[in-house]
DNA sequence: CGGGGTCTTGAATATCGTCAATCGGCGTGG
DNA sequence: CCACGCCGATTGACGATATTCAAGACCCCG
């Protein structure tokens, strides 16, 4: 790996690793002990491609990260996003099974899969985070699935409300990703995930300050779409 | 939990232990060192509930297992098939977050999740194997999202590939489930399936020996639908 | 041989996708 | 500072794929 327009490697950055974190777990990711290595990337820079090997592990410090795997046809479908606080890249094969982009420019933690593994071996704690990430990313992962069975009202309204919760901000909502980053995410295409937000803006259930910027006007009619 | 039609506990049935297994890894749930019993649930018995405490971890002993989640509506999405060898139930909350039915009769072997947990603090091996079911179900989950934004042919041609493997039968493949059923796993209706089945067939990509036991003509042309 | 559930088939409809044009914001350069 | 150009987003008209509603066939079990 390590390909692609990035910096280089800086200084490790001390990391405010409030996210992901359960009770009583270990700060793994959040010191030298481990030996961790912050990097920059530029918008659209690939962080790492399906196939290579998975000889790190990552944790977003700033900006966001989209996983995806693509068709053979070009069809692509966005896996997740993730924001800052969340670890990705944690394969249990030896290769990484679907690819990760910057989605803007974003601060990334790097971790030898190594170190945390050995850790893991000796320190069950470690074992039991490393697990913990795994098993929240399956529940994601099966909602997910859930979504996309969902209509294109009710997969807005889902991915609206989940952003939301991640992306706490002040009176209203900044998306990092475009339309089509979201249609992937979602399996729709640009244009319906357009009209969709045209529509709930219509019905004043949502409000777009700007394309990216989103005001949840009525929360709980979104909730109600979330069948 | 504990509810449903299902017989009483049995006596711990030693079980062929062969899938899920990587190499050099525990045994886990193939002896009595960790208190395993196998109970026998009829077609369509729950195994457990959405929302029921996550006390217990399952093995497929013979039969097959349906995993689900249901929406306020009534639309029901299947995340997974278990067949034998399969493990399931493992979580990181305290709660199941999907439900799950012995789709024919079917032998489970159940563990108390409590032996594994801390089975895994000593035993990194076994901490090991516990995270690795778990990132393999996680691989499995999001391939499971990337088949959902495929056309109905291809959903088929990936169900049918997939349960091919799975199920390595003489000549043909015995489907242990419903078209309802699949038709829940892959996001469409039974219709469609039924529909694309009959196209698939008419092109001598398959053929129909009975509506659940299927030859696969022309495994290559299943293939190259999986785009 | 009958009955119930499963599966298949048909016709009409709806939702979302495709193709295409236009709009709009933003950075660049004059 | 304003004009241009580019990329992303929106909107429209149309079409295709899958759903819905409905009827009938098949098959296993009693």
């Amino acid at each position: 790996m390590i390909t692609g327009n990035r910096t280089t490697p800086s200084a490790h950055q001390p990391a405010a690793l409030q996210a992901g974190m359960l009770a009583g777990q270990v700060p793994l990711f959040d010191n030298a002990q481990i030996g961790g290595v912050s990097m920059t990337f530029e918008r659209n820079a690939e962080i790492f491609g399906e196939g290579e090997g998975a000889d790190y592990v990552y944790k977003v410090l700033s900006g966001s990260v989209r996983a995806y795997k693509v068709l053979s046809d070009g069809r692509r479908q966005v896996t997740e996003f993730y924001l800052p606080g969340d670890v990705f890249g944690i394969e249990s094969g030896s290769e990484h099974s679907y690819s990760a982009e910057a989605i803007d420019k974003a601060s990334i933690l790097l971790v030898r899969r190594n170190s945390v593994f050995s850790s893991a071996e000796s320190n069950s704690d470690v074992a039991r985070y490393l697990w913990s990430i795994t098993a929240a990313e399956l529940k994601r992962s099966q909602n997910h699935a859930l979504l996309l069975i969902k209509t294109a009202k009710e997969r807005i309204a889902a991915f609206l409300l989940d952003m939301a919760g991640r992306l706490a901000g002040k009176g209203f909502v900044e998306l990092p990703m475009s339309r089509q980053d979201i249609a992937d995410y979602l399996g729709l295409t640009t244009e319906t995930v357009s009209r969709t937000l045209t529509s709930l803006s219509e019905g004043s259930t949502i409000q777009l300050l700007a394309s990216r910027r989103i005001v949840l006007r009525n929360p709980s009619q979104l909730n109600e779409l979330n069948a």
